[in-house]
DNA sequence: CGAACATATCGTAATATCCCGATATGACGA
DNA sequence: TCGTCATATCGGGATATTACGATATGTTCG
């Protein structure tokens, strides 16, 4: 996928989309705890997320689908379940972009 | 000073407080555009702050109380203004934890 | 098709956040 | 000390978030 084609000669600057979301996603205690259930690449459906993250089935659901905006898992089918892991690579992303935007205001 | 000198031998896992406080810190537009107004290690009171980022002064008030908190700015006193300024290194603290965060459940 | 299961969505109460105006606290100079 | 200016705190209204139970959607297999 190419970047982000815009005007702009370099600078960000502004916090992207994509990193503001990312950052909602992990600035709550749940979604911070869900995200450690994904260690060593655990691969793990709503179900299994609720159980372990004792919280409610459609909650997990809904958080799920908050930490899949922020770009920091990634879901896949796997017949009637929905397995859920960590997004290596969306992670990265954010925080390199957060990375160059705390390197222009600090 | 010592960088990563902690009592822990093994790996924090969980977020540190502190680095929540940064997460929620910088997840609002507002603090986020607050932000910037400290490029270049600027130096701002906070009426600047409140009347730059068009925001009423007793926000501006909270808002960087919250990002204090968040260890991104830092303030001291100047008669009878108070002096905000980003915190650089506070800021390369939480960055930091944040990265062993996410190679933890990444 | 219909039952059984897994996930997504809807409706909603409790709680938190955001922003404001009004007021209290603190610092300086006459 | 008093008045003035700058900041912090208080109280509240509008909005957003969180988490839940109930229900709808979708998948598999008899």
């Amino acid at each position: 996928m190419a970047k982000k084609a815009d005007s702009a000669p370099a600078e960000p600057v502004q916090l992207q989309a994509a990193t503001h979301d990312f950052l909602k996603a992990l600035s709550n205690p749940t979604r911070q705890r869900i995200m450690l259930l994904f260690a060593r690449g655990a691969e793990l459906s709503v179900n299994e997320v609720a159980e372990q993250a004792a919280i409610g089935q459609s909650t997990a659901s809904q958080q799920l689908d908050l930490l899949r905006r922020g770009g920091i898992v990634t879901s896949r089918r796997e017949g009637k379940a929905v397995l859920y892991r960590a997004d290596k690579a969306g992670a990265a992303a954010a925080l390199s972009d957060l990375q160059a935007y705390l390197q222009t205001c600090c």
